[in-house]
DNA sequence: CATAAGCATGGCT
DNA sequence: TAGCCATGCTTAT
């Protein structure tokens, strides 16, 4: 469905991953549940974490929930932007134009013309030329692996006639900076229908990273809106020729360096680039070494400078942007691996060099593993590292190398290699003493650079703010930012929800059918270690397991657990499970803009609601329904944990206590009593807890098309008190008749008329309501015969045999008025926890077939364990007196009077199962008891008509 | 026997 | 699938 909303239907979500790189998605079919996942005001950086700050622009809610947007505190997080519906196809971006129909390019920021269009500013309509003035780029003429990812480009875009057409002068700063202003304003799409507007004055903010392609690898390219700080003008890189490696660092450089905005604490990455300066100079090769130490300079940077500390980051310090960085183009292209790419930033290479003129040139860096931390003093370096920055060598003995370390010592170590396989293995050898002085151990990183123009190799370090190795395995979303190293840990464990959310998103890609997509999980699998480690944190049995990996377990353990193979600490399943319950937990603090209007857009057939207005970021609630009908929202003080009962539509701030309690001033202050028991609050949450789960287990499951899901169904509750339900949802905006309702039911609560609406029911009537009551009930009376004579038989026998004192027991504490059932048996929580979730049904209708084909019982509401209701069963009597006034009001109130009096002479025996905390203006635990209470009555012959929350037990 | 050096293996990318 | 590389094994000292 690609129309008039076409700029609509052009949507990306990008996350970045490790590597400072970052992930695409793609609104789609494909990309709902990403969608909805990962939507989210929270920043997807993990250490980042920011909320508040976030800027709204403009958000869209996919029909099924979730909000997306960007982080404007680190802008590193995630984004969602106007995309290409077509990513997939080889063609991909190419789009018919919005004027004339022609092919042409969508501007879309991910596709194999990525560069192209960074470069050109776009594609024209090859007919009517009216979206842009600019033509692509002949295929034969793109460099190789142009944008692609293949397996052939890992790592770098290379050029397979090093004479590209492409040149830095083409690239024209003044369409990529209103390219990204476009970008944030509109998305890709506007820019291109907006080059008439060509002007001067739009410097949006735009940062330009590597990205990783579905693969992973290096294969096109990304902006991100920073705020950033001006850095000062632009720079155009002039160039005779350049190769695609040389395309991509000027245009890095030339993105970098045109980065600008509010100054922020993350400002220092468009200074970081290094950039080729000038390669002219290059008509005599230079040797191998030497054109590796030329072909980068660093620019200058107007760094401020930091005292120097070592390279561990200092969280005092301005916070920096660690973004791995493809290196100086070492001896023999070789293709470097992004995990070696040197993450080094601006500040610690600040910190090598001093104030000296000296430029450093970052290599590269690995992350130690445990044996070349280990004592036999060896580090493996990478092969392609190796023999493209430091000196060739041809015999395994191979030459020392002098190498300083950060503090200015100079070590010398021996750089050999062994033969191994046709190949060299090549090895730093006598670097324990140097480990040890920097007290590194497995898992730190070292890093190696070069200061130019002396050409000294530097090898600095970086500590894993555990003795965990992270680096590898890291998204660097989660080690970057304002808490990198030092305060990683605890900012991930803020952040468990976005975590999370990388799991989720794993999940989510582990199941696509689209293979460019279960490629990208793959890819991000590495999130896994980071949810492991993180889970480590917050689980028993995962902390154990790290402690004594890090400290206590044996070396060999140790060695054999930590290390970059991202597979050694994938979470399982249950995990992940747990981990994407959390995240949707973040989403339960999403709350569509009261009062707002959402504009439906059309996705590629999915339902978009547009907001202008930002989604209210709340504190997460949990909604009850009362069975008088009413709902209750219960929130917990942030100061002394109470719960208390708030008005469903109450929008509370992220942090809350008993004083802004404006709704009740008798409990506005937490010396306020509770309003519930202990025990009914550990209902309600256990309620609460298992509703998550449900919700969690059902988002397993394939999604049904136009089913909303319990998200939405959930923001709808949030709204519910607003406005009645958001006007674009209209089928779950009536989703609280009753706890187990969803859209669709028909059961016989909801396809009652509202509350004094429509006709009485003459006992003759065969309307659809009337045919169903009917129906149940003459299945309900045969149930019931055939309960009650087996008990009969099974009463007499117990008599017969010995008379447990149990029954009579139950019997007391039920009289007592102590519901039997508090603790929540399936049934209870599944009528709550289900209520609001669009997929409980897909549940529940096995559960009523097997019923039904059973004793023909198709009611709303079963419950699960029949010992429950046999317990209950004997209460019912003595709860009828005290349940009966409320219950019969109640069913007048849903229009079910008459129901009542055509059948209650015969209706012999139900129950009203209803889970959530009462009050009807009662003491907080007699006003629970006695709305359970009142929903076991039943037993007693005279009883009331179906209600919503209806169950038999015929017994 | 302990340690170092060199080589080989196999998991993993 | 090739090849990188973490690490174990073997040999030398």
């Amino acid at each position: 469905m690609v129309s008039e909303n076409r700029q609509h239907s052009l949507k990306l979500l990008t996350v970045e991953g490790r590597n400072g790189s970052l992930f695409f998605f793609f609104f789609g079919k494909v990309c709902e549940e990403l969608i909805r996942r990962m939507a989210s005001r929270i920043c997807m950086n993990g250490a980042c974490g920011a909320t508040s700050s976030i800027e709204w622009r403009k958000g869209w809610r996919l029909r099924s929930g979730g909000f997306a947007n960007l982080c404007d505190k680190c802008g590193s997080a995630y984004e969602q932007l106007v995309f290409c519906d077509a990513f997939h196809s080889k063609e991909s971006g190419w789009r018919e134009c919005n004027s004339c129909g022609k092919l042409l390019h969508c501007g879309c920021i991910a596709s194999k013309y990525a560069l192209e269009l960074l470069d050109n500013g776009g594609v024209e309509c090859t007919n009517c030329a009216r979206s842009s003035g600019i033509s692509s780029i002949p295929t034969d003429e793109r460099p190789y692996g142009f944008g692609t990812s293949t397996a052939d480009n890992v790592g770098e875009l290379r050029s397979t006639s090093g004479d590209s057409k492409i040149d830095g002068d083409s690239i024209d700063k003044r369409r990529l900076m209103q390219f990204g202003k476009c970008m944030e304003a509109n998305g890709p799409s506007s820019f291109l229908q907006s080059q008439k507007d060509d002007t001067n004055e739009s410097l949006g903010p735009i940062k330009r990273e590597q990205v990783m392609t579905p693969r992973g690898e290096l294969g096109s390219t990304s902006f991100s809106n920073l705020n950033h700080a001006s850095l000062g003008p632009p720079q155009i890189i002039k160039r005779d020729s350049m190769g695609a490696n040389d395309i991509y660092n000027s245009l890095s450089q030339t993105c970098l360096n045109i980065v600008l905005g509010a100054p922020s604490a993350s400002t220092t990455l468009a200074l970081s680039a290094p950039s080729v300066v000038d390669r002219r100079d290059q008509s005599k090769p230079p040797s191998s070494f030497q054109q590796a130490q030329r072909s980068r300079q660093l620019l200058p940077k107007p760094l401020k400078m930091v005292p120097s500390t070592g390279l561990e980051t200092n969280k005092d310090m301005l916070p920096q942007i660690r973004v791995a960085r493809p290196p100086a183009e070492g001896r023999g292209r070789n293709q470097l691996l992004p995990r070696y790419w040197p993450r080094i930033t601006d500040q610690e290479l600040q910190q090598i060099s001093g104030d000296s003129n000296s430029t450093i040139v970052p290599l590269f860096e690995k992350v130690l593993s445990a044996s070349d931390a280990g004592r036999i003093g060896r580090l493996v370096l990478p092969k392609a590292c190796a023999e493209a920055y430091f000196p060739p060598i041809s015999q395994p003995e191979g030459l020392p190398l002098k190498i300083q370390d950060a503090k200015g010592k100079d070590w010398v170590f021996q750089f050999r290699f062994w033969p191994n396989n046709n190949s060299r293995m090549y090895v730093l050898e006598g670097v324990t003493p140097c480990i040890q002085s920097m007290q590194l151990q497995a898992g730190d990183t070292v890093t190696f650079s070069r200061i130019d123009p002396e050409g000294k190799l530097v090898m600095g370090f970086r500590k894993a703010s555990n003795s965990i190795t992270l680096q590898d395995t890291q998204i660097s979303a989660l080690a970057n930012g304002p808490h990198a190293n030092e305060t990683f840990f605890s900012g991930v464990i803020e952040n468990l929800p976005i975590i999370s959310g990388y799991s989720g998103l794993l999940q989510s890609l582990k199941g696509s059918t689209d293979p460019h997509l279960s490629a990208m999980s793959d890819h991000l699998s590495s999130a896994d270690v980071d949810i492991g480690w993180h889970k480590g944190e917050k689980h028993g049995s995962r902390t154990n397991e790290s402690l004594q990996l890090s400290t206590l377990g044996p070396e060999k353990k140790r060695t054999r657990n930590i290390g970059s193979k991202s597979k050694r600490l994938l979470i399982d399943s249950e995990d992940a499970l747990e981990l994407k319950l959390t995240w949707e937990e973040a989403q339960d603090l999403l709350r569509p803009p009261p009062s707002v209007r959402a504009s439906i857009v059309m996705v590629e057939d999915q339902e978009f609601e547009e907001y202008e207005e930002p989604p209210v970021f709340g504190k997460r609630t949990i909604f009850t329904a009362r069975s008088s009908g009413g709902q209750d929202q219960w929130a917990q003080c942030d100061s002394c944990s109470t719960w208390r009962r708030l008005p469903v539509d109450a929008l509370l701030p992220p942090k809350w206590t008993c004083a802004e309690n404006s709704w009740d001033p008798s409990r506005n202050s937490c010396s306020a009593p509770n309003e519930m028991s202990p025990k009914e609050l550990d209902n309600l949450l256990r309620l609460n807890m298992d509703f998550k789960k449900r919700r969690i287990m059902a988002s397993h499951k394939p999604p049904r098309e136009h089913e909303p899901s319990g998200l939405d169904a959930l923001a709808t509750a949030a709204v519910l008190g607003d406005n009645g339900g958001d006007p674009g949802t209209p089928s779950v905006a009536t989703t609280t008749r009753h706890p187990r309702h969803r859209p669709g039911c028909t059961c016989i609560v909801c396809i009652q008329p509202p509350s004094g609406k429509g006709p009485k029911h003459q006992p003759s009537c065969t309307c659809n309501v009337c045919m169903t009551v009917k129906r149940r009930f003459k299945t309900l009376m045969m149930r019931k015969k055939k309960r009650q004579s087996e008990r009969e038989a099974e009463i007499a026998q117990k008599k017969l045999q010995r008379w447990g004192p149990k029954d009579e027991v139950e019997v007391d504490s039920a009289s007592g008025g102590v519901p039997l059932h508090l603790e929540p048996s399936d049934n209870e929580a599944r009528q709550t926890t289900e209520s609001e979730s669009g997929d409980g049904q897909n549940r529940v209708v096995p559960e009523k077939t097997a019923e039904s084909s059973k004793s023909q019982i198709d009611l709303n509401c079963h419950p699960d364990r029949e010992d429950d209701l046999q317990s209950m069963r004997m209460s019912m009597m003595s709860l009828l007196q005290v349940a009966s006034l409320p219950l019969e009001k109640y069913l007048k109130q849903n229009g079910l009077t008459s129901l009542i009096c055509e059948q209650q002479a015969s209706l012999s025996s139900h129950a009203v199962l209803h889970t959530t905390v009462e009050s009807e203006g009662q003491l907080p635990d007699e006003s629970y008891f006695a709305s359970t209470g009142q929903e076991q009555e039943g037993e007693g012959d005279e009883g009331f008509c179906a209600s919503d929350q209806v169950i038999t037990d015929p017994v």
